[in-house]
DNA sequence: ATTAGCACTCAATTTCCTTGAGTGCCACAC
DNA sequence: GTGTGGCACTCAAGGAAATTGAGTGCTAAT
């Protein structure tokens, strides 16, 4: 026998125990793998199996005399090349389509929905990422005055997102003067991107400086206020089914895990920064274990994939569970649901 | 020693028990007790008191052979008669106005920063509850076309809530035509609650069957659709640290309460409910344990009070904390935010 | 009425033992 | 040398028994 031939042997027996380990969430012994209907070996052999994947570094175990689990390197090679492709069962299929069935609603609901049926289906945290940033082209803005010291503005986006945020005003501005800057803006600006608006109304105060007409000048001023650092503030998150990572048994007997895991959850800041680093590859993502920086989530995996809207990327969808899990359906579904976004996005003219 | 006293001194010993046991949260017992400076007793003499007390159905035990702790009863009786009431030291009033120095911000900000001040303070999870119901009063209406089928509404309301919701279209309408309706239902309406803008629209509606001004009938059309059923739907409620609540030793050691528990503070809807109920007194609320009707929250305490724009209830905000909790404080500290939060919105005209 | 004393209870902790799954290594067979 | 059986060894987990200590309830004495 050849290196190579020992070599398929060993990978065979590592997806075993990975998938085996998954299924029961014991350490995998080797009687147990012997008894395993693939392997034809008898423990004694798997033994020394196993040691030479533990000593590269692929197993581990929690104590000296007990089975095996998979390291975070264990996984990733099994997540690389030892992984079977899941198809999704009918059943799957059937319960995303009814996601996509809601009409006619905001790109946040559509958003929601489709988080809460990737956490149900998953058993696991399911996470949206909508950053408010480079993505967002301007369609329309409107100011609307709350007293003589604040006016509220809001933006709408060409995808249909809504932000807004109070303005104060030194010199009161009357609700008809109002109105009119935002035509006045609407016009000017209409489907480009936002960065784009922020830089042309910088140019534009600069010129029009001896400019007579005031109007223009408070249009730019309240639109300068209006855009700023809206890319930064208020990218939104959302966090479906939380609670299901906790009732992993994985996590359950552990109060301390739990606890920092529920802080982690609560730091949305950080669940951003996960998802953003998704944002930047086209393939999905899938982060094990300690591959994550983060320190209160090196017993969780993340398996994230970028969503578009019209063939540009605009925000990332995934989920967030324990480093043991079936990984060939939550990528499947993860895909899946990420395709299913997309498509509802950009289905039609918006 | 006539009946009077000795009730007087029964009350001494259970506020003692109820004090000590919030600390310690320890059993307390009769030699504890006894040791107390404020209680010149034998333990013997303590412990026939306590009997009594429980026979009264304020204090119960765990076990036979362990000491007292205070029933639901028994901390409802606290928290209505014995207990002292606290004043806030300079250092929680410092950083209570911290959170009062946000400027011009929106209402949401206001209310998500108050309940995170009191969060930390108190070390449970703040709630802030923001009806956008019947208190709420049309101040501005806009509509932008998404698309041929899609027109975004987006409804501002006096006190500075935004609402917004897509209303699919028929007959396509331009944006020049939707402006034009917007102006129209800004004269009309403003200043009014949303539910006598709606029940004028069915009005006018009936009335202007027959009318030929068509832009009058769109309008209406439009804004019903835009108002239809956003009193229940759109409520919001903020809920800051939860995991304050998760790592009080109370729940701490037993991993199945906290799961319950966890679950409770996703299903958002009962949180509500419990807030909606504090909507109704003019009082503070505080509900103990099993005073909630929540099974799952039987181990919490709620402690909430409303709060006003202009002398109009709007919201609830307040806390939920482990039953063993200062509600001396939770109380002052409440009351002082809830204060605080109608103070702001309501300084100066909006 | 209050208290000291005493017997009793029971959770919690510790210790010790047993069990069983599993390893590592050596020697033997093919 | 590749695979296997055998054997000694390890260690977590679980259970039984003993110990400890905080606390109660009752009774008799002050």
């Amino acid at each position: 026998m050849d290196a190579l031939e020992l070599a398929q042997r060993n990978r065979e027996i590592l997806r075993a125990i990975i998938n085996i380990f998954v299924d029961t969430g014991e350490p995998v012994g080797s009687r147990t793998l012997s008894k395993h209907a693939d392997i034809a070996l008898s423990p004694a052999t798997i033994r020394n199996i196993m040691s030479d994947l533990a000593d590269a570094g692929f197993l581990t175990k929690p104590h000296i005399s007990s089975g095996r689990l998979p390291t975070d390197l264990g996984y990733r090679v099994f997540v690389d090349d030892l992984m079977d492709s899941h198809t999704l069962t009918s059943e799957e299929e059937e319960s995303m389509r009814l996601g996509a069935s809601a009409q006619a609603a905001q790109i946040e609901q559509v958003l929601a929905q489709a988080t809460r049926i990737l956490s149900e289906l998953t058993n696991t945290a399911g996470l949206v990422l909508l950053p408010a940033g480079e993505q967002l082209h301007f369609k329309h803005i409107n100011f609307v005055k709350m007293s003589e010291e604040k006016t509220l503005a809001v933006i709408v986006s060409m995808s249909g997102v809504v932000q807004n945020r109070v303005i104060p005003t030194e010199t009161p501005i009357d609700q008809e003067e109002l109105n009119r800057i935002s035509n006045l803006l609407n016009e000017e600006f209409s489907g480009l991107a936002l960065r784009e608006v922020r830089e042309k109304i910088v140019q534009k105060m600069a010129h029009a400086r001896d400019n007579l007409d005031t109007l223009y000048q408070q249009a730019l001023k309240l639109s300068k206020e209006a855009l700023s650092e809206s890319e930064a503030a208020q990218e939104s998150l959302f966090v479906e089914g939380a609670s299901r990572v906790f009732s992993q048994p994985d996590f359950a007997t552990n109060a301390e895990k739990l606890q920092s895991l529920y802080r982690t959850f609560e730091e949305r800041e950080k669940l951003v920064r996960l998802l953003d680093k998704c944002l930047g590859s086209e393939d999905i993502t899938i982060l094990i274990g300690s591959e994550n920086d983060f320190e209160e989530m090196k017993d969780c995996s993340v398996v994230a994939q970028r969503y578009y809207m019209d063939d540009r990327p605009l925000g990332s969808i995934g989920i967030i569970g324990p480093k043991r899990m079936r990984y060939d359906r939550a990528v499947s579904l993860v895909e899946w649901t990420a395709d299913s976004v997309s498509k509802f996005l950009s289905s039609g003219k918006r």
